[in-house]
DNA sequence: CTAGGACATCAGAAGCTGGC
DNA sequence: GCCAGCTTCTGATGTCCTAG
């Protein structure tokens, strides 16, 4: 690409289509009123309007712009906590935004693909239970409790190709509306639509991938819920008081009546490290018996948080056929820290009866 | 000296909860 | 109904180590 090639794409108003909707969703930089469908709106017709009946002035950028700030200044006037982040805000807003033209792309930004990219992420379920759960069951009703490992492997992958299925669809269809209304607009050049549409596909696949986050924890504590229900065992209350610094989605209580938490989780990565914080000492003083891990995908289970954890009590439910399984069941130090995901149920069983 | 493995750490929007 | 606070996870990035 020739240095004036660059430059020019540099230059393009309508790169800043994408920084717009990045700044509008920003919440730690900004505040994320890019959320606001209504809000949105509102800004969007109020700059239009404005442009429409103050066309050849020399001050319908002033009004826009001033007309942009009182709105989200009267958003924002409640809550005291925004105040920095609105000002950064408009201030950033401020500099960008130089001509009539500027304005015509963050309105654009605004209602074409903020409350388009809006609706598409709110299409996508937020849990994958309704891909997942029948299929669960029959596994469940014809192989048992060897079927186990085999339900929390599908439930995981099932529910994510549902769910990238359900995104595939979104985007597209969003993408298609946004072409053809780029299109109707002959002032557009095929690089200036080039650079909208990218930029929108890019934004919507960082959203659709924090959703993804949100939804993959979320799902496998639906499928903890499912088989502890599927089996009959009976759900504990919480102990009161008790502050884990990781998640414990489901207590049972034991024949002797000590507690046991069951943690679903699909990797453990760094969060390991806060419960090692909760001594052993802390859970007898809450009558824990037992921490149970499920955890789907354990190749990131290094032999010290094994070790570690597994010296407060914590015992790891890992996929039957795993290679950090059969490397800890045989491991001198490890062995007494892991079992097989098929062992669950029994294992739960044991101590409750 | 480099490539690549093994982990750790970072970043950050989504979404839930509980208070008002 | 709104807001603050917290937790969720992943993909990217960083760091360290070892084999060749």
């Amino acid at each position: 690409m020739q240095s004036s090639e660059i430059l020019q794409q540099i230059e393009n108003r309508w790169h800043n289509a994408y920084w717009f909707s990045r700044m509008l969703i920003n919440k730690d930089k900004y505040v994320a009123l890019g959320k606001e469908n209504k809000l949105l709106s509102t800004i969007a017709s109020s700059l239009r309007i404005i442009a429409k009946t103050n066309r050849n002035s020399s001050d319908t950028i002033i009004l826009q712009k001033q007309t942009l700030r009182n709105l989200i200044e009267d958003r924002y006037k409640k809550t005291l906590s925004t105040k920095i982040r609105v000002e950064t805000l408009l201030r950033e807003l401020d500099e960008m935004i130089l001509t009539v033209e500027d304005m015509d792309v963050f309105i654009l930004t605004c209602e074409n693909i903020m409350v388009p990219l809006n609706d598409a992420i709110k299409n996508i379920p937020s849990d994958d239970k309704e891909f997942t759960e029948n299929i669960a069951k029959s596994y469940l009703d014809v192989q048992g409790e060897k079927g186990l490992a085999t339900v929390i492997n599908l439930w995981d992958d099932l529910g994510v190709k549902g769910c990238l299925t359900a995104e595939r669809t979104e985007i597209t269809r969003a993408f298609t509306a946004l072409r053809i209304l780029l299109n109707k607009d002959l002032t557009v050049s095929d690089e200036d639509r080039d650079i909208v549409l990218s930029g929108f596909t890019q934004e919507f696949e960082r959203r659709a991938g924090q959703k993804r986050k949100q939804r993959a924890g979320g799902s496998l504590e639906d499928v903890t819920d499912f088989i502890l229900d599927y089996y009959n065992i009976k759900c504990a209350e919480a102990p009161v008081h008790f502050q884990a610094d990781i998640e414990v989605d489901n207590w049972v209580k034991t024949k002797d009546s000590w507690l046991i938490g069951i943690s679903c989780k699909r990797t453990l990565r760094e969060r390991w490290k806060q419960v090692s914080s909760a001594e052993s000492s802390i859970l007898s003083k809450f009558k824990i018996k037992y921490i149970f891990h499920v955890v789907t995908y354990d190749e990131d289970l290094s032999d010290e948080k094994l070790t570690l954890l597994g010296g407060h009590r914590h015992i790891f439910y890992l996929p039957d056929n795993s290679r950090r399984l059969e490397y800890a069941l045989n491991h001198i130090g490890l062995k007494d820290y892991v079992r097989p995901i098929s062992e669950f149920i029994n294992d739960i069983r044991k101590e409750i009866k």
